[in-house]
DNA sequence: TTCGTAACTTGACGTAGATCAATGTTGTAT
DNA sequence: ATACAACATTGATCTACGTCAAGTTACGAA
């Protein structure tokens, strides 16, 4: 499989790193970052295979480099929800925590900045820029898991198609440095069953919306997986969310 | 209306506070106590009063010492989605942020702990124990939120009022310094309407699934708003949790 | 090229929970 | 006591989404 992934090497220093300010070490110093790069290694994992098993022990701290991951839990009979996506820069585990409560899977070819977990759980105690930028990044994803919690108890199927689908091309924009708007095309990064699971719902519910967005003419399908957006405003409009990319912080 | 809330003088020092060593003060030190009763001040609020106006203007940082308050946001059309639960020691407010993303309501009478912003804002920069408190206290925060998304994503009807039944019950059993088991009675500190919201149902499902449960035992209503359950692990079996209460951290 | 499998789509039908509409209950003000 | 309003329950009906069951499509292996 030919794919467009950066050329990241197994040696490459923190302040070479793509997610370099975005992620855990973006308040980092040169010195600081120097300690992490002495903490730090490069794995990948490939599309499908899990990368964390919920109730085993937290094998690892890290980031997202490049790809997209899930975490999700699941109810004793199986049902399924996944309560995050993981996306470049993204955090995975929490110090001094013994055993993962999420399945985190990998949904592409992901690579990720594992930190030896002893190691890390002494630096962030001396590291006022790493502890506050994972402050700082916890409560952007405890938003983002209050967003996701109005999606799951009160949007409608469609809604929630169209909401997923704006965070697709969020992120589909900033990997091209595209600008929003018209005639916008991205990537559907996950299976039918994987956004089954994001959304609260089932594969078949997930691809009759997909048939009724296209009939409705708010997509464009090229594939299963590739979406062109002819009018942004009115995918926005279909989420129905209220502040459409508005002021954070 | 006689209420069993403990006396609370406005003049209250942070040592003698009952939350003082569960909300985010409890890794401060003496003099960092001193430093908060210096810029902060109690005020209650009644049942049914907000306290902040999502999209308005942040006016507090606090946190909650009794009563029960909710935070919740809402779709254009009004639909509505209660997105946390705020019970005594909780904080409320997210330091440097400027607009609140969501509304708080008081559902009960309710006592804030209200501190100055900006000066809240000054002091978490120089006193890392408020600093990692909170961080603490966000994580912990985000783990219930994503249980939560389980929740609205995957239980059905019925699970997700045991599920609200199971947090009430530990909340009651803390107040009362009881012990979880059988034959437990709380309180329901939410009205109907406060509940459906709560759990993305309409006011009628929830009082179709309260008769249901009672009618199959697994709780004896005294009234609308005190329950009996006299078995808990049957209790905890409706709301097919994977863990029960087990292992934090 | 054909086969096999995984991912996806579509249709027919069933059902949990929403909606609409009374009715009952509780607490407070008069 | 009475009246009113907020809160809660219950019933009848509707519908969005789930379930079950065929098909397609895409794609890698032989």
């Amino acid at each position: 499989m030919p794919h467009l992934v950066p050329k990241i090497e197994a040696n490459m220093r923190c302040g070479d790193c793509p997610i370099r300010h975005r992620a855990i070490c973006a308040y980092c110093e040169p010195a600081e970052l120097d300690q992490l790069d002495d903490i730090k290694s490069y794995k990948t994992y490939q599309a499908g295979e899990t990368i964390v098993w919920a109730g085993e022990e937290m094998p690892l701290i890290g980031s997202v480099v490049y790809g997209v991951a899930t975490l999700s839990r699941s109810l004793p009979d199986g049902r399924r929800q996944m309560v995050g996506l993981l996306l470049p820069s993204d955090f995975i585990g929490r110090p001094g925590r013994k055993v993962a409560p999420y399945d985190v899977v990998a949904a592409n070819e992901v690579m990720v900045c594992h930190f030896r977990v002893d190691k890390f759980n002494n630096l962030i105690d001396e590291t006022p820029a790493l502890e506050r930028r994972l402050l700082d990044m916890t409560m952007d994803e405890l938003d983002s898991a209050r967003e996701w919690m109005l999606l799951l108890g009160r949007k409608t199927a469609r809604e929630k198609i169209a909401s997923m689908l704006v965070i697709f091309a969020r992120r589909g924009s900033e990997l091209s440095h595209e600008k929003l708007g018209d005639g916008l095309r991205f990537e559907v990064p996950l299976t039918r069953e994987a956004m089954a699971d994001y959304l609260g719902l089932t594969i078949e519910t997930v691809s009759r919306q997909f048939s009724a967005l296209k009939k409705s003419g708010v997509v464009i399908m090229e594939d299963a997986r590739h979406i062109r957006v002819p009018d942004y405003v009115r995918l926005l409009d279909e989420a129905s969310d209220d502040s459409d990319g508005g002021c954070i912080s």
